[in-house]
DNA sequence: CTGTCTAGGCTTGTATACAAGAGAATGTCT
DNA sequence: AGACATTCTCTTGTATACAAGCCTAGACAG
């Protein structure tokens, strides 16, 4: 798929360590964007020779991403980009859910009146771009929204971990995007969540962002359906 | 990964990837142990003599440790185990309770009879251990109270997620176990946890389980006043 | 005596060389 | 012709060599 992609020498002589965090990141991002599909091996040497170095900080680099469950190494046969079982998935879609739920209850307690009105702010660019019917900017701002959440936690732990998680699904989610009336749908959401942590109301933040997170039913249904096949593993091995 | 399919024949009696991954758990287990101190510096070349393997395996598992934040890399400053800050660990302190109470939430609700039965047994044990009067083996009992219920859950990733908090909290609550009266309060608490699951009651198991695994208050101070100093870093940087 | 600058050693980060297993391709035997 | 064994190649895993930055010790000036 991408393998005649040769970017010619990227050449960033300024810091050596800039070069090895910037690999695993752009690796990440190639996974989370969906350049790199689930089950596409992940070649050391190619690797090295596309980044313009060696297979030592290649390789470090897909440890990390091992770590982080974005891609798995089987001894001695090399690494290939995650992909999981539909259990795996509705059960991460379940912990997901009430993670982000949580990180609502915990934002309706502490959020400061600043932290208030940049929720406000970040829904109504919600609001304003989904005129745009632009799918990819109200994901840009959607994502927004969520950070600001996180950030209400004060906590960091929690802002990280849920973070990561809704990283993880993100190529997954990206598929519900162009469900018809989803966008109008999670606006919708958005309020009830953005009026209950204004009110300090924990219970229906926590609930009202449960149900606007939360992919279950009929909605996993769909989404699992219009995931391309290489996205899920067939479940027996 | 527990998730009842068998594994198909790991072979690899003399594999050397073995080696990498007893070295990374071999580490580990000296971290929550006690037996390397957080602040304590981890040279590579040093921990290479002493495994008797070279640097690069050593650089693998150091990179693993640090993917699970239980090690800090500093660029061109090595390793050293990690120290958080007091907030740091009473976020997560606060966050390992909500996550075992989801278990616990779950586990009410999706166990089946054998998995209830073995609650009751998981409890019977810990209730025999601590007429003992051994804090390390009640401790093991507890531990694996805790794992009948992440079993429980039926969510594989919500079991490992919470698993490797609480693991990689474990060398904090180590100081908890001597405190006097911890015991009779757990085993209370307990009780009142398995009540409510084998009730199925969702609400109260998930209460009841928050209670029980919650830090907070005076008990965070008296935990807090009761660690070396090593294993809190002085908060401004 | 103290603060600052500099040089050296020692550590980490990267590249390369080497060993060893997995998979493919080919040849042979039934 | 088909199945099996064997070799061969290509990949990964490990070791070692080399480059580059940080820390410290020591000297010198104020």
């Amino acid at each position: 798929m991408a393998s005649g992609v040769t970017d010619p020498s990227i050449k960033t002589p300024k810091d050596s360590r800039r070069r090895a965090e910037g690999l695993r990141q752009r690796l990440e991002r190639e996974i989370f964007s969906g350049a790199l599909l689930p089950g596409e091996r992940l070649d050391e040497s190619g690797l090295a020779r596309r980044f313009g170095v060696s297979r030592t900080p290649v390789r470090e680099a897909l440890l990390q991403l091992a770590s982080a469950g974005l891609i798995e190494m089987r001894p001695r046969q090399g690494a290939v980009v995650a992909a999981i079982t539909v259990q795996q998935l509705l059960q991460m879609f379940e912990v997901m859910a009430d993670m982000e739920a949580l990180c609502a209850r915990y934002a309706a307690r502490r959020m400061a009146p600043a932290e208030r009105q940049a929720l406000e702010r970040a829904h109504k660019a919600c609001v304003d771009l989904a005129r745009r019917r632009d799918p990819e900017q109200y994901y840009e701002a959607n994502r927004i929204f969520h950070e600001v959440v996180y950030a209400g936690t004060r906590n960091a732990y929690l802002e990280e971990t849920t973070r990561a998680l809704r990283n993880r699904l993100s190529s997954y989610r990206r598929f519900q995007l162009h469900q018809p009336g989803r966008v109008a749908n999670s606006l919708a959401e958005h309020d009830a969540v953005v009026a209950a942590i204004l009110a300090g109301d924990a219970d229906g933040a926590a609930t009202a962002m449960r149900a606007h997170v939360s992919v279950q039913g009929e909605v996993f249904t769909d989404l699992v359906s219009m995931l391309p096949p290489q996205y899920l593993q067939v479940t027996a091995s």
